[in-house]
DNA sequence: GCCAACGTTGGC
DNA sequence: GCCAACGTTGGC
């Protein structure tokens, strides 16, 4: 399977792009997504190798604020099964950890945020899944296109 | 802070 | 299985 590309949102006042750069190894787990449809992604299609936006919502701006790598492909998210955790889910078990989770590492930083406004009004951009009115999905895929214009948009910020 | 859009819950 | 109520997300 070839590789394949990826956002993540993320409010930076809970985690931003720079707690990962000061992570130990850039690195960190995936935990805390509690939506089933973006729990599939995690459990079935995120895998290591695999590119990803760092997208920081509810922020001004909101925007891609970095790249990362995905280290480690889907595993159970054992935050569920924590009861001291702010993610815990009382039905989590073992057996069924119904919750799943993958690692990423900061691979790049950019200079500025590429804002939203800017994603919306780039032809090539308005179809992704971002943009899309309404979309609440906190794991999302992105086309290879996509990937390298906003890649190349972030080059044109600095 | 507002509010539209969406997902989940729970009564029936 | 339907659907109203509710909680959450996230842009603005």
């Amino acid at each position: 399977m070839a590789r394949r590309y990826w956002l993540f949102k993320s409010e930076p006042s809970s985690f931003s792009v720079d707690d990962l750069l000061g992570a130990p190894g850039r690195t960190t787990c995936w935990e805390g997504v509690r939506n089933y449809q973006a729990r599939n992604l995690l459990r079935d299609n995120v895998k290591k190798g695999d590119g990803v936006f760092f997208y920081h919502s509810g922020a001004r701006p909101s925007g891609v604020a970095g790249i990362c790598v995905v280290t480690r492909s889907g595993y159970p998210d054992d935050s569920a099964q924590d009861p001291n955790s702010g993610y815990h889910d009382p039905r989590a078990t073992g057996g069924n950890p119904i919750w799943y989770m993958v690692d990423i590492r900061l691979a790049r930083k950019f200079t500025n945020v590429v804002p939203l406004s800017l994603i919306r009004n780039t032809p090539g951009l308005e179809n992704m899944v971002l943009c899309r009115k309404g979309n609440r999905l906190s794991i999302q895929p992105v086309a290879p296109s996509e990937w390298r214009l906003i890649q190349r948009l972030a080059g044109t910020l600095r």
